[in-house]
DNA sequence: TTCTAAAATAGTAATAATTACGATTTAATC
DNA sequence: GATTAAATCGTAATTATTACTATTTTAGAA
């Protein structure tokens, strides 16, 4: 996923395009990090003086159910990152202050084939969190 | 982990018996799934009529320190379950619908040996969603 | 171009989960 | 029974998120 086929995608699917549309995915683009609304925002509000939150999160949670963006949950609070085209499956080591990402290409589903008995499973999260070297510090807790 | 280690835990580190914590933990040590604090609320409150919802949040934060009640976050609200005493360290297949679990006895951390360049690792969760047999139903998204 | 309809946005209000706080009550120890 | 720290109640504040209405803008047609 990039820029240009996200918003061809947002076209073909009869979304308008926005400048700031275009800027909300310019912005994940360039890092592989997981964002925060409120990074969003507060980027955002650089280039356009009294966006409303509203914007944000309405377009973060359409690109989320497009699939240009996936989703996962930090310390109480979504957190959102551009697709990753790297492969099909995947999990993520994550910085828990920053949100960049590395990537695990091996999931722990393939070993433990899920015979649950008695659980219809839809879905699992393989997460390990950590300090990147940027951000290395200990943990607050 | 049971009811009464966990009160004899609180004693020694110099917290009060109440009623209400002996309760509170009663509830947890019945079930095996993880309960949102609301349940919690809604159960606590038939026994004791206008209990502060500050005195349940305070404790499930209290004992979680302790290591009393293992947490975790399900569509954005906290859940807690009584620490499990099966071993020394598993994952859980999750209900999403009532938060009933099954181990997972195998740990992903085991075979992928965690030399994550670059990351300071101090953590990281496993867990696989679905529905129980007596909550079956479709994902509501 | 100008016009029109649907979609996007701003600004603000509402919601939901959680945390904080002062006043009162209670448990544990003397 | 008296004392003191801890627990609780009742309520207010906070934080992230969602919802709503009026206005603005995009895309496409005339």
């Amino acid at each position: 996923m990039n820029v240009q086929e996200a918003m061809d995608l947002l076209k073909k699917k009869g979304y308008k395009y926005t400048d700031k549309r275009q800027d909300m995915l310019q912005l994940f683009s360039e890092e592989s990090r997981y964002l925060a609304a409120k990074d969003v925002l507060e980027t955002m509000q650089k280039t356009y003086d009294g966006m409303s939150f509203d914007t944000i999160y309405r377009n973060l949670s359409l690109f989320t159910e497009l699939g240009i963006l996936e989703a996962t949950e930090l310390n109480g609070e979504k957190r959102f990152r551009f697709t990753c085209a790297v492969d099909e499956h995947h999990h993520h080591v994550i910085c828990l202050e920053c949100g960049k990402t590395k990537h695990i290409h091996h999931c722990p589903m393939d070993d433990q084939p899920v015979q649950e008995a008695g659980f219809d499973v839809i879905g699992h999260k393989f997460e390990i969190y950590g300090y990147c070297s940027e951000c290395r510090k200990q943990p607050t807790s």
